[in-house]
DNA sequence: TCATCCATGGCCGAAAACCGCGAGACAGGT
DNA sequence: ACCTGTCTCGCGGTTTTCGGCCATGGATGA
């Protein structure tokens, strides 16, 4: 039955620009984002989506809010997201790992045991992997700021070279340019 | 992750005597049913909650609306039942299934079979089985108004003496009492 | 009439598969 | 010694698959 799931009625679908290709979010009646992910995934996010709330219609309609704070964030405006409110289903360990990453800071990076630690569970180093893997709001929830302990990259469910801009212009370096 | 499930947070659990022995009914903030059962199987009711909303804890409390109705329907007052909100979890199916129960007129016996074409799912008697004995508001949601194709009572969640007394209730024939 | 046999369909619990890991062990190359 | 890359294996949530369970009912055969 797993009951914590944040009921979803009525979700709005968008769809903006940004130098990582288009982009499309999710949100609710309140604002909240339930979903952020890059076009060539669309699919991926629509059976997360009915896995987390059901079978859902989204209609589609300007996330605005959004939108200011994904141009100003690629803009360099790191700070950007923090006002945003997220709100995701997923199980109770799920949760905890994408509440923990936005705490790392931005053009700082952790590595997937790190991140087990932070949570309370110093061995669950592969299940963070996994549950970074199903973060459903990618980027405001900064899953790409965790790898692995020897430096690798190792993955990201937008395609490493997104990962790797990603760090990139974190660090201030915007000179690379998506392949 | 099963959506539809009819959250609940505040229950409340309340106990009365009837002439089937003290019965068990949980309801909800809204005066809603959410369960009902018989004393010798509080295990399986609260089960049963358990597995529809996830770890709840019961107030006790009284259910005056429930009790004036079941009090009532004791009585020989048939349709007693009628204004009470039946609230439940559970799969599609076996929703269907129990809303389709209230619809058997009192005195009134279907078979297996004849609900599941009722529903939809005419080769589903053995699941219609299933359902039935999942119900988890006894009386109110008339399961015991369910009978084999051959005339058989088959079974009852709570001892097919209850419901072999509960359909002679209903015939108008009071006569008969319960071991 | 009764006993057997079997296709049926939804649900549940157990078990296995899936990995965006990481630590340890080795093998080479300096 | 040291550093590096490769391999192996245990780890632990989540998801998926699978096997039973049965409050049936219709067909068979004694």
């Amino acid at each position: 039955m797993t009951e914590p799931a944040t009921a979803a009625s009525d979700l709005t679908l968008d769809r903006f620009a940004s130098p990582l290709g288009e982009i499309l979010v999710v949100t609710d009646v309140d604002g909240a984002v339930r979903a952020l992910d890059f076009h060539d995934y669309e699919d991926r996010m629509r059976r997360l989506l009915h896995r987390h709330y059901g079978p859902v219609a989204l209609r589609t309609g300007r996330a605005e809010a959004v939108r200011r704070a994904a141009d100003a964030w690629f803009a360099g405006e790191l700070s950007a997201f923090e006002g945003l409110e997220v709100r995701t289903g997923g199980g109770v360990f799920q949760r905890s790992v994408w509440a923990a990453l936005r705490t790392i800071p931005a053009g700082e990076t952790w590595t997937y045991g790190r991140l087990a630690a932070a949570v309370g569970s110093p061995r669950a180093a592969r299940a963070v992997g996994l549950a970074n893997g199903a973060n459903p709001v990618a980027i405001i929830v900064p899953c790409h700021r965790v790898i692995g302990a020897n430096g690798a990259l190792t993955g990201y469910a937008g395609g490493v070279e997104r990962k790797r801009w990603l760090l990139a212009h974190e660090r201030g370096a915007d000179r690379f340019s998506v392949a």
